[in-house]
DNA sequence: CGCAACATTGAGACCAGTCAAGCAAAGTGG
DNA sequence: CCACTTTGCTTGACTGGTCTCAATGTTGCG
């Protein structure tokens, strides 16, 4: 975790992420309140439990937002990918985490500045508006996943998602992609055990539905099959 | 289901629904556009898969907003309460159902109107943000309630959500209450059989932790061993 | 009253969790 | 460079919770 002063004119997702809407003007002074930071894979972006005083986008890498009940199952809640908001904006306390799953950049801000910059331009609230919906949107398809009652339509769901994700085409899911997360991740966010996932990957595998490349890379060859068992 | 003019002077949810940032003459002008509408339990207020050209608040009552998938099952993906919004706003088409759980009235808009207001008027952007995390936020409670592993702890936590929403005080939970839903649709929220939940009320009953009052009272007799189940 | 929808209860099958062992890859330190 | 540890993944045997199928009760409404 290194902070660095915040350079908009190489920032990946410049165009994509909620500052894009901003003048410049705004953007330069957002610049000088906010900082860049890095993180490595398995780092905290952002604590559950603390008081609610940063927020921000990411910029390159990929997240986790999660929550840890008082058993300490924790379970992922969202993925967070580049362009994508950090921080809960306008609550009081943070009350998720927000973990690096693989080495990452953030730009960051004091929330309560960015907060009322969102009071004050217009266009700010309505671009966080369409975000906040979008991030609904993902939110429900997660739990469209998760209520499968099957092991294996959950996990089939989540690949042939992932594959969707991963393609630059529109219209066509890659063949082939690298999963993100580990096992327990999976497991995590499914709410099944690592050794479900692991032995219905098995499965898939024996049954010709993909080849496992690696520990995290997969080979579609029979995407049909799985999605007839997400129905 | 019948419909009639707006008028907003009797609207119980006048103070709490976005309309309520709307100058006098904004919300005369939306009055005349939309239409206020009643509803009858398990009447269909918007369908899946039409074009998305409505939306709205429920004005009284309580809906369901659910998904079905190709084999049929439905699940519920949120619960609508009065002065929540129907519809997916700036979606193209709708693609969730929302169906009265009660006798319900609505107002509706043409959704092309009410969102070409949003983006005239920044204090109608900046509610809907605010709403819209709102029902990110519960969303993702729904998510923690569902990927509780055990059937007993999701139908605990179910029943103690409910009964904080019974609740007018905010810092007691109400002690009795009435469950909006059938079983069925209990289910289709936690994502178990009918016969589940049927089967772990009983057993919650035998316990001592609460006291079935017809088909749909609860009167929680000891919530605290509901809560020691949740986690 | 009788139907229809909703709810409860039981018996058996099966999927997924738990516990436990072993393997592979990557990193660590002498 | 090699022993050692750590981390993540796989596999097996067993157990238990939940689903399925089926029958019976209950409630509300025409």
């Amino acid at each position: 975790m290194s902070a660095t002063p915040i350079v908009c004119d190489r920032c990946p997702v410049a165009d994509r992420a909620v500052c894009a809407v901003l003048s410049e003007a705004d953007r330069d002074h957002l610049t000088r309140l906010g900082r860049r930071q890095r993180y490595r894979r398995g780092e905290t972006i952002l604590a559950a439990g603390h008081p609610h005083s940063t927020c921000g986008t990411l910029v390159s890498g990929a997240a986790k937002l999660s929550s840890i009940d008082s058993d300490g199952t924790e379970r992922i809640l969202a993925l967070i990918h580049p362009a994508g908001t950090l921080g809960q904006m306008f609550a009081t306390t943070e009350r998720l985490h927000v973990t690096a799953l693989t080495d990452s950049e953030a730009c960051l801000f004091p929330a309560a500045r960015f907060e009322a910059l969102a009071d004050e331009r217009p266009r700010l609230a309505r671009r966080m508006l369409a975000e906040a919906l979008r991030e609904l949107e993902e939110s429900r398809t997660l739990i469209d996943l998760i209520s499968k009652r099957q092991a294996d339509a959950r996990l089939a769901a989540l690949l042939l998602a992932f594959a969707r994700a991963a393609s630059t085409a529109a219209c066509h899911d890659a063949l082939r992609f690298e999963l993100p997360l580990t096992r327990g991740e999976i497991a995590q966010m499914l709410g099944v055990t690592i050794e479900t996932v692991s032995r219905t990957l098995t499965r898939f595998e024996r049954d010709g539905a993909l080849r496992r490349e690696g520990a995290h890379g997969i080979a579609l060859l029979d995407s049909a099959a799985l999605g007839g068992l997400v129905g």
